[in-house]
DNA sequence: TAGTAAATGCAACAATATTTCATTTGTAAA
DNA sequence: TTTACAAATGAAATATTGTTGCATTTACTA
């Protein structure tokens, strides 16, 4: 999970991207990082119902321009968005981990600590980016599964 | 790619899926099973705008459901069906290849021939089914590619 | 404390997907 | 071959997701 910011070091972040600091963006950065999830943009749009939805549209397109969060699409096709951990950077996003998406809460998880072993694509594919996605369950729904090995 | 077929191979399919044998469904397993590329919502939707777009969806949704086609968000999220080529049936895809999408021809090639390499989840993850992603160029748009090294 | 660019809010629109129901059609049985 | 029925299609309405244009407001600078 990306560390717990309180609203200083948000403003802060804000600043370093030489973005102003408004309150809209100051709780949709306060919700995305107290969260070990990444967050859906459905969720989002409900959480903060009285932010007009063009105007969350535009955070979370700007944040991503930024390097501050990524998009990544569950199995469902729905757009989640969650907070870049590493070195990423306006145009320079480096988000090549695993994506793990579970059946029982929807959930999906940046496993960053998971490192990619080496792909060698058939000749003559040239491959820029990587990601890797899995299904299943994850830690609390396997516990709670009753049909478990 | 998936092996060319004929219209009787088309109508045999459909038999074994205990699916009727109508004129949209041929179209689009001929479309479908023409191409070594998968094909996009919109695409199908725009070669075979003579069909309902609603008997699309359907379509679409009973051939994934049989095992027959498999759907992948490229990505912009943007749905694309492909031709399932191993032992897919109904309710057991086993689609566990590369997804390669091409950011020049903005194809999606499903590279089946490539065996993912083994991956341990963190702890108390559970997971069914992988799925990689890469982007960059196709063998194609890498050619044409000026700045190339 | 102005002045200004940036950000927001609102309305309209576009694209994708689903639901409901009437009509047509493929298939199997008579 | 004809009949009967379930399956499939077509059409309209609705829902969801995302974008564009423009007026208004706000954060920051000078
Ligand atoms: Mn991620
Ligand atoms: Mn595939
Ligand atoms: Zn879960
Ligand atoms: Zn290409």
């Amino acid at each position: 999970m990306a560390s717990v910011k309180n609203n200083y070091q948000f403003e802060d972040l804000l600043d370093k991207h030489q973005l102003k600091k408004t309150a809209p963006r100051l709780r949709v950065l306060s919700m995305m990082y107290s969260k070990n999830t990444a967050t859906s943009q459905p969720d989002l749009e409900s959480v903060m119902n009285d932010i007009d939805r063009v105007t969350l549209y535009r955070i979370l397109n700007v944040f991503e321009e930024k390097g501050i969060i990524h998009k990544v699409f569950d199995l469902n096709g729905t757009a989640n968005y969650a907070v870049c951990h590493s070195d990423c950077g306006a145009n320079h996003h480096h988000d090549e981990h695993l994506h793990f998406n579970c059946t029982g809460c929807k959930n999906v998880y940046c496993l960053n600590e998971l490192t990619l072993p080496a792909i060698t694509l058939p000749a003559g594919f040239r491959a820029e980016d990587f990601t890797l996605y899995a299904s299943g369950l994850c830690p609390r729904c396997d516990k709670k599964n009753p049909a478990r090995a």
